[in-house]
DNA sequence: TAATAATGTTAGCAGCGTAAACATAGTATA
DNA sequence: TATACTATGTTTACGCTGCTAACATTATTA
């Protein structure tokens, strides 16, 4: 067993993202993360100034994961038009908030202040990105304004549909009206052309 | 000093709930609760099985502050056509979650399982069925799957705008952009508006 | 009036984030 | 190569946390 990890750094951010999406970033302590990497349990400060620090980088891949995905989505040989590639990025976004929720909860919790985490910031910003070069492409000369707004929309909506999710609210409605969930997954396509009529 | 408090129960909660805007609810502990309530440590788990139970009224009770709020809003004396209380309601969901940040987080916040707390679930449940009555109005006749749809886009937009608050991530669309919440701000009934040409 | 239930206190556990002091290993400089 | 310096690890310890168990006091009910 040698005194000097080697990885240390590397290992506690991977130990941290698989235990994040696990257990949820409030079920997560340091310690064990650092009992996993079999270091003590003060190891970790050498790497990260608190643990909040290390949860923003935990953040920080969710969101090159998320920008990531959503080029992905658009670079596909068979998708030709803006409106295909709009399609696939809105359900590209919804997908990695389905399937990583505890991180994208991670994502957008109030215990990480951005603000102090600029690279954070960035790969925020860069998910965001994302999508404002797709509505451009989408709204040719469109303004600056109406641009902004259109943004605005979509991605408020996916972020509030990903957070409908395991919200447990019906939209009650009738007898047979079923979760929000399922019927935005019944045909996802729809409900997506309806609100680029904004 | 009497041995028995008398009220304690709901003076924990009303401490809760301030503590909870003013702090957030995760730097909020039980203990610094019951001492703001001059009792000991362990007095509040007669009266709560845990902290969670205790987060849930707290929570239960912002919905019903964003219940009423709703529903003020759409009983002014002056407000007479549908579309007008829509655009009330919608002003006053976004007042709530702006006025309110920190227990709008607490509702919306996973480490509270809506599921265990049916009280909570139904305080929910209530909030999104003012919702759901105005857009019946809005649309009389309308199909139940198309309600739906339409109730699920607009809480969804509602909600993601307040997300979008603090993120500060702008839609970085060219100089004089702006944030996204002053976009919003600027003139939030012309953007309610189109977006009921969902 | 006596038993019981409700509601409070005290003491103590294990886990947490974190700081301070110290140990070891790798690296740069003389 | 010897030596200083830096990076990275360990040990110990502090105060805070949620929570449990055992006990004390008061209110209610038979």
């Amino acid at each position: 067993m040698k005194y000097h990890h080697g990885n240390l750094k590397e290992e506690l951010i991977s130990s941290a993202c698989i235990i994040c999406e696990a257990n949820g970033h409030d079920h997560m302590s340091l310690r064990s993360i650092a009992k996993e990497a079999n270091v003590s349990q003060t190891a970790p400060y050498r790497h990260f100034e608190t643990k909040e620090s290390l949860l923003a980088e935990v953040s920080k891949r969710g969101f090159e994961e998320l920008t990531d995905r959503m080029q992905l989505a658009i670079s596909k040989g068979n998708i030709k038009s803006a409106n295909d590639k709009f399609l696939e990025m809105g359900l590209a976004y919804l997908e990695f908030g389905l399937e990583k929720r505890k991180t994208y909860d991670l994502m957008h919790s109030p215990i990480i202040d951005k603000v102090q985490f600029p690279e954070l910031l960035n790969a925020a910003q860069g998910a965001f990105d994302e999508l404002v070069q797709i509505l451009k492409e989408l709204y040719p000369g469109i303004s600056e304004d109406a641009l902004g707004k259109k943004c605005i929309k979509f991605w408020a909506m996916m972020h509030g549909l990903v957070g409908l999710l395991d919200m447990k609210i019906d939209p009650d409605v009738g007898s047979n009206a079923g979760d929000a969930m399922s019927i935005v997954k019944e045909d996802f396509r729809s409900f997506l052309v309806e609100s680029l009529e904004f």
